[in-house]
DNA sequence: GTGAAAGCGCTAACAT
DNA sequence: ATGTTAGCGCTTTCAC
């Protein structure tokens, strides 16, 4: 493959000054600039970034951390990390930690000096372990205890679906939270509700918030296992929300295969506003969140274009999943 | 960060040596080995994979081509890669063509001198493109007009799904295929539809075959507007095979809003049996294929660990989508 | 068995 | 405005 020297001697030219035309930068001459530009074009020159990654001892990979890679929410969130990221020429890599030891993979990561790493796994791990990144300058994102960049704002969209279900004639509003116990305690979504669900007229029934052991097991199974064990609970509840879409795909079988019909039976809000939700039966209500937004706020912050935090907006989108019992 | 050379003087060794016990080969004594071992433990030292690949002129990225990343069967697929990548220290990086020039994503490829690309994406491209990268001994699956070294045996599944079909009591058997008119002729599972639907008893309808323009457009989009059009064409069919499962999604919800009831008024079944089929309404009938086999097989090839063609099975899962007209 | 040294292709500081 | 050159950290050949 030819190489940037080649490019110079075809020119006329120093190799600095073929780099100055690439990059950009430094003064050129609009002369000196035509006879590179065409040594280029004819020879096909492909600059060489292992090179360049050596040389300023940095490499243009991002990488993300995920759960699982079919994850239909991360997985959006990557797809705009990688449109936003591939303008500067960078490239992502998702890595999936299920399964894997956490320890080898972030060595891996050390080992190929990323230059950026956006944890969207809830893994818990020895902060520790990321000394060398931080040593490195390596762009962390909820890797360490420090205060997120990027912080979605539930509040927004959970308000909407409180007043709605309101609005709608609900009062007895079950969660289905799905993550383990004490994460379940800190989640945005599930504090927004038990603080306000007095306020909307709701029910404040701790026995319908449920917890299991996501993301250990899959969202959709636990949707599925938590909507049964809510039926079983004999508690009273006349809608329930969702910590994510998945999980209402698994509670809408549910719901289902008990002869429940949603909405007319109970209704169903989900969160993360799936592509294929309208697909859902029935097209399902859901929190919208803006994953181009939060996709395109965490490029930025490794890239170091931005450094205050972002707040990334929900709303809530309406489909057919909630009953109006206010009409006949 | 500590290098090599750091780590060969602390073991009082040249850093030939340290190459040697890192990358296991060569002649080393027990002595040198432990001397070497104990200094990368004590001075944490992590190689520079960067300056590695530079030296052997050759990443150890594995690219792969997907139309977007949201897709879970192609997913499923990376993530069985990445699994198998890692136990070598590969990493893959999945690249989304939609929406971008594939042209630039194959030059910002062969920058990153990539050892392997797995075209998953049925995007059509001179093939000239890739020139550079045969050149340059990357390894390439479904870039080249070459036959192909993995391929899916679609037949089996395809015949068990028809076989269950014919002995359910089904007589108009449509296919929603989804891809352009061009494409469809030349897929496995419809090629094996037509060209058995007699010798199964199923009517030779070719109305009822239809195309659109996936991967254009996305696939439940697809299942749905397609459904809609084999209501409305007034043809006959008691089932419907799906070429995807995401296009089954589609279908359902298209039968479900015309009141159509699956699988008592029209029996589906679709291809892949993605994680989540079971929470489809109902449970989807559909043609599994060994997807993880499948991820193995491309990076054994990209590995150079396989030269032979790997077939890929692929079987029936038979859940609730389709009816027995055979009884009551 | 082990070490010395010549690259790999590029960047960037410095010189001109 | 352009050229020179010393690394970046590792691999690998060749000599000992």
């Amino acid at each position: 493959m030819v190489t940037k020297k080649e490019v110079a001697e075809y020119a006329g030219v120093s190799t600095a000054t073929v780099s100055r035309v690439i990059n950009g930068v430094g003064y050129i001459s609009r002369e000196a600039e035509q006879k590179v530009r065409k040594a280029i074009a004819e020879l096909k020159y492909i600059p060489n970034k292992l090179a360049g990654n050596l040389a300023r001892n940095r490499s243009n990979l991002i990488a993300v951390l995920v759960e699982d890679l079919i994850n239909p929410y991360y997985m959006t969130l990557v797809d705009a990390m990688v449109e936003r990221a591939n303008v500067d020429n960078y490239v992502v890599a998702a890595f999936a930690i299920k399964n894997r030891d956490v320890q080898r993979v972030l060595e891996d990561l050390a080992a190929n000096r990323v230059c950026g790493i956006v944890n969207l796994a809830m893994f818990t791990c020895d902060f520790s372990c990321y000394d060398v990144f931080s040593e490195a300058g390596t762009k962390l994102i909820n890797c360490t205890a420090d205060s997120s960049m990027v912080s979605i704002d539930y509040r927004t969209g959970m308000h909407e679906a409180m007043a709605y279900l309101q609005r709608t004639g609900h009062k007895n509003v079950a969660f289905i939270a799905g993550l383990e116990e004490w994460l379940t305690q800190k989640d945005a979504r599930v504090c927004c509700f038990t603080e306000n669900r007095a306020a909307y007229g709701f029910a404040e029934n701790d026995k319908t918030i449920l917890s299991a052991d996501y993301p250990l097991s899959k969202a959709y199974d636990v949707g599925f296992a938590l909507a049964e064990r809510l039926i079983r609970a004999n508690e009273p509840f006349d809608a329930v929300l969702c910590l994510t879409d998945m999980m209402a795909m698994g509670a809408l079988k549910a719901f289902y295969n008990h002869g429940l019909r949603i909405p007319d039976d109970v209704s169903v809000i989900g969160c993360d506003n799936l592509e294929f939700t309208p697909y859902f039966q029935p097209a399902l209500t859901t929190i919208s969140v803006d994953t181009r937004a939060e996709g395109f706020a965490y490029i930025d912050y490794v890239l170091g274009k931005t450094d205050t935090v972002t707040s990334i907006p929900t709303h809530l989108v309406i489909r057919d999943s909630v009953k109006d019992n206010t009409r006949g």
